[in-house]
RNA sequence: GCUCCCGUAGUUCAACGGAUAGAACACGAGAUUCCGGAUCUCGCGAUAGAGGUUCAAUUCCUCUCGGGAGCACCA
């Protein structure tokens, strides 16, 4: 049984975004960056309370008989009704009691908020291994990424969009093994990725049945390191056509990196890290020449950070990436979007920081991980087995699908636009499906899905847009309209509620690190808008109700639009 | 064995401790004399199990069961 206490408790916290523009109004208080919690227990000089009898006294009604609130649709709801003993029922009314014809406009014509004004946040996104091909377990930290760089950056933070690239360690080795017995360097400078996965694949099958080629390969690696001039140079060759190819898919994805970094540019630093490691005390040399660092929380495994042969890890190579990133950027916080496997790696780095002393402790370092793509079966897909889907061969089937889709429902548009058509809502199609999901679960691979262009999907955010931007061209010029509290009763309380928490949707996205809150809120926007101007002519309504129309659409057109970017979704004006 | 992540309609996913657990796909029924039907409207259908905390639990805690990942010379 709910007490009376509670459904207040309850109300009052569904109440919260009107209370915090109140807040906002009358104190001036930017309460976005202030939590109005639900109070545990709701008292007389509470802050909640308070505001609630401030609505009642506003509204003529005793204090004494306050118990409960109902807003908007709710108060059509008569089981809720019934709960009550007093209730005070707020109709429309009641939003522009808290939303004020002036609070409206102004949300509605907000321009710069940067609430996040004064933080340096680094991003490290994407990192491929530039010997493999990308496939659609890399799209999840590049399209992650991209939208958590371009949502900290709309909320005003400075934002270091970093690509880490794996450009180093034991299996340039075998490449470069592989590459004197097999390569061909017609193939690596035509299609570079391929050519190294061809050699690389070769080398495994080799290594089963000469098994000293991984020797070869070792001994090759450390050569490298140690600036073997000739190893140098093909590596030099791996490294900058395959990175030429890399290009190519980001441009097309809309990522963009401010600089790009690799494993291998950190090589001269990586004994002064050690060493700083070993002042410390807090690495432990074993008997065969490798060294750990061990942790006195037992969840945390000791972490190895040289190899008995002397030659460096990934774990090392970090290490010195952090310190210098910290030394050159001077960040607040520190982002790795990498996946789920790697959670106790990070663990392990974040504790080591923590223990040489690296970092100012105020410096966050979050690891914003994210589950597995499997295939289709519900099973990881394996490189090796070769049942990995490309990514370039992804987009290239959602963009043809999406072409002879425009080309059935939209024939008269030019050639050109068809394609350029056909390649936003193609691409928009693959990122939307990867983030409009919850980054912590694992997803399971579905071309149908993929290539869906309706429901909750982007191109349904896409169309919405089109055919907001449609109305928009019809209705020529918009005036401007004076508002008053009679005209905002007309609108659509939902849509206008929905308009306004743009922002918050951002904010809420940038506090968790999950751009799916962007995506969802997206979608919802885009529901009501459809639902709204099928049963509410826009163009045909009489003044100034068809302004007032024209300037929901216009707004609403507009939200979608950033937020769409914000995604790395292009828009398009038809389709 | 130990550690971490995840169990929600037939399927794929939502739900800042709050109201009748929301969508999409699939399935069934409907809407174009009206701004583009890639749309809209209606129906069918779910919290793995057992305890605990709370006025209130899908959400927090404990245990069980199920799936995935990780646990020193890979990255």
């Amino acid at each position: 049984m709910t007490s009376e206490v509670g459904i207040l408790g309850m109300l009052m916290k569904k109440l919260q975004q009107e209370i915090a523009v109140v807040v906002k109004e009358h104190w001036q208080l930017d309460t976005r960056e202030v939590d109005v919690s639900c109070p545990r227990e709701l008292g007389h000089g509470d802050f909640t309370t308070n505001i609630a009898l401030k609505v009642a006294a506003r509204w003529g009604i005793p204090t004494s008989q306050v118990t409960g609130i109902l807003v908007g649709e709710l108060a059509q709801r008569p089981f809720i009704r019934k709960n009550f003993t007093n209730v005070i029922i707020a109709e429309p009314g009641f939003v522009n009691f808290f939303l004020s014809p002036q609070s409206i406009w102004r949300e509605l014509s907000r321009g710069k908020y940067n609430p996040y004004r004064g933080r340096k946040v680094i991003v490290e996104y994407s990192a491929p291994n530039i010997a493999k091909p990308m496939h659609v377990g890399h799209l999840r930290s590049t399209i992650i990424g991209q939208a958590l760089v371009n949502i900290y950056r709309a909320l005003g933070a400075r934002v270091v969009a970093l690509n880490y690239l794996g450009d180093w360690g034991t299996q340039f080795g075998k490449l470069l093994v592989a590459y004197q017995k097999w390569g061909s360097k017609v193939q690596l400078k035509h299609t570079p990725i391929d050519e190294m996965l061809r050699i690389y694949v070769k080398f495994h099958k080799e290594a089963k049945i000469h098994p000293e080629l991984e020797d070869e390969a070792k001994a090759a690696f450390k050569n490298l390191e140690q600036g073997n001039k000739k190893l140098l140079q093909t590596w030099k060759l791996f490294r900058e056509y395959s990175l030429r190819e890399f290009n190519d898919l980001y441009k097309r994805l809309g990522v963009k990196f401010d600089y790009y970094e690799g494993e291998s540019q950190y090589q001269k630093s990586l004994r002064k890290v050690l060493n700083e490691l070993v002042a410390k005390k807090i690495i432990t040399i074993n008997e065969d020449g490798s060294q750990v660092v061990i942790f006195d929380d037992e969840k945390i495994t000791p972490m190895l950070v040289q190899k008995s042969d002397g030659a460096s890890l990934y774990a090392t190579r970090d290490l010195a990436a952090l310190k210098a990133r910290l030394k050159k950027y001077h960040p607040t916080e520190m982002l790795y979007v990498v996946a789920n496997q790697q959670a106790l790696y990070f663990d392990q780095l974040f504790t080591c920081v923590k223990l040489a002393g690296f970092s100012n402790p105020k410096v966050k370092l979050t690891h914003v991980k994210f589950g597995l793509v499997l295939g289709e079966e519900g099973k990881k897909m394996s490189t090796r087995e070769g049942e990995i889907i490309k990514l370039e061969e992804l987009l290239n089937k959602a963009v043809d699908l999406a072409w002879r889709t425009v080309e059935k429902k939209n024939p008269e548009l030019g050639r050109r636009e068809k394609a350029k058509v056909a390649e936003a809502v193609g691409v928009g199609a693959v990122k939307y499906n990867d983030l409009s999901q919850n980054r912590l679960t694992d997803i399971t691979f579905n071309w149908r899905r993929m290539m869906s262009f309706e429901g909750n999907s982007g191109p349904y955010l896409q169309y919405t847009y089109v055919r907001l931007k449609s109305i928009l061209r019809k209705a020529g010029k918009l005036k401007s309209l004076r508002f008053n509290a009679d005209i905002l009763i007309e609108l659509d309380v939902n849509l206008l509620h929905k308009l306004i928490q743009y922002q918050d949707s951002l904010l809420r996205a940038a506090k968790e690190n999950s751009p799916h809150l962007v995506a969802n809120y997206l979608y919802e926007l885009a529901n009501l808008v459809n639902s709204y101007y099928h049963e509410a002519p826009v163009l045909k309504a009489v003044e100034p109700l068809r302004s007032l129309r024209l300037l929901l659409v216009q707004r609403t057109a507009l939200v979608l639009k950033s937020g769409l970017e914000v995604l790395g979704i292009k828009v398009v004006e038809r389709m």
